[in-house]
DNA sequence: CCTTGACTCTCCAGCTACAGGAGGCTCTAT
DNA sequence: ATAGAGCCTCCTGTAGCTGGAGAGTCAAGG
């Protein structure tokens, strides 16, 4: 017979632990004195604790624990545990090789250029959702205001209600000087009429969307999408659909150019 | 001027955490309605909010990120907490490839003898311990009580205060058939007098020891042997030092040895 | 036998980064 | 005017413990 202490230090996992292991009933000691409450463990109760313990490092809860512990489970159920907890570990794993990958890069940035980069890329999820939308090939970049002066008047013609700023799709698998395949798109919530230029659309959901928040002038957009790509590139992701532009804060009388902001938007797929 | 909600489909953040980093600061909305509470953000605020993003999930807590964020630190001492952070990423790394290691080892066990393994090993700490010991070559481990006549006598005689398991070091580094190196060793509190033969000796501290437990009689103890070197050689440890053998439940007048229960220990480094 | 100091007990608070929900305002569109 | 969606605050709960307070218990030494 042990006391907690003794049991402790055999077993190397605090006393405040196994007092809570005791609690929700995990492992209870051998004998608990009726008067004093003192605890006793006996040393065979060792393997038990052990296994506890592999159980929880492996990331199994408190809880799974015991139900593994104490039902016998079948080989077959304990195969199937071991392997989603197998699925869950590579997962981990993937996720701390993204974020090595991520320190390290800012690492040779600081290392290099003494400076933190000012914009950080991040993934997330974008929904499907319903806009209307011109597509069309203009001269060059700046001329998607015809497409928009295009799609305005329609807008506000059929009082479509608009539920989002305005969207830019390019629909060109590479940078073009020219004759360039644009997408504007202005999510909104009723139905409008449509036209053979003015269609009403769902713009695809896209799992995984690597996201760069640009502000300032269009004239410098370049470098943010030099900056989006090169992250891309460096954290082993793929271009996996057309990139978008969101005018967040775009042109108002009124309001300077250094103001706008614009998220740059481009699907991706790890490889 | 954007409300809670739009701000949260925008950055796609819960509602709730945005309402949290409000509440520690971490990120302010940009106004707020004196009289309704009313929370107003502003696009200008998603590249602080990617930021933190991104800070959190390198591993940062908010904590850390708020300070990160706010004071404005010179590139030295960021360049230091990113080697920091790299560093423990590259640990949790580790920590999960031993994981997988092991449900892999498991996997191949239950698919192959369709059952789980009756022991588990666990790597733990080994804190240095003063003993009274005694070493010396026998012709067999069978022998090995001749050491414990040897050692036992004498701290009866010198009233020397038990204050753990007896314990072997088997200094060989290979198994030997016959003449085998063996110390054996009881931890004690107080000092005692020493002779030609028994010493009082600090047991070295192990930072890494490997542990499994036998029960049963030691006659089948090789079998517990081979599944800790095996599970060593699965898991990329190897051998660091002299293996242990710690009597947790040892003969004594009215014990059957199914009733043993020995601790295997077994120090080793990460390859 | 008494004292001292090391253990042990229970109970309570606290940690992180929110999620869920109750109960009550507020906004916006019809 | 009203309905429904959205927003507010406040409270509780999460997992796996740790730390501490205040009180009882045990073993050894005097």
């Amino acid at each position: 017979m042990l006391k907690i202490g003794d049991f402790s230090r055999l077993s190397r996992v605090t006393v405040k632990a196994l007092r809570y292991y005791d609690e929700i009933g995990l492992l209870k000691p051998v004998e608990v004195d009726r008067f004093t409450g003192y605890r006793y463990y006996s040393v065979d109760q060792l393997p038990r604790l052990n296994r506890i313990i592999v159980l929880k490092n492996l990331g199994l809860s408190l809880e799974e624990v015991s139900q593994l512990i104490d039902n016998d489970l079948p080989a077959e159920h304990i195969r199937q545990l071991l392997h989603v907890k197998q699925a869950e570990i590579r997962q981990r794993l993937q996720d701390e090789q993204g974020r090595l990958g991520q320190v390290e890069e800012w690492l040779r940035q600081i290392e290099k250029e003494g400076i933190m980069p000012e914009q950080d890329v991040i993934i997330k999820k974008v929904a499907a959702q319903k806009v209307a939308s011109v597509r069309g090939v203009v001269p060059t970049y700046g001329d998607i205001d015809r497409l928009f002066n295009e799609l305005c008047p329609h807008l506000e013609q059929h009082k479509a209600q608009w539920i989002g700023p305005p969207i830019a799709v390019y629909h060109d698998m590479e940078y073009m000087e020219k004759d360039v395949d644009i997408e504007v798109a202005v999510p909104i919530a009723n139905s409008i009429p449509t036209t053979d230029r003015i269609k009403v659309v769902e713009l695809p959901a896209v799992e995984q969307m690597a996201c760069l928040i640009h502000r300032g002038p269009y004239e410098t957009i370049g470098e943010s999408y030099k900056a989006l790509m090169a992250w891309a590139e460096a954290n082993g992701y793929q271009i996996a659909g057309p990139d978008r532009e969101v005018y967040l804060q775009g042109p108002e009388p009124g309001r300077s150019p250094e103001e706008f902001i614009t998220e740059l938007q481009l699907p991706v797929t790890k490889k």
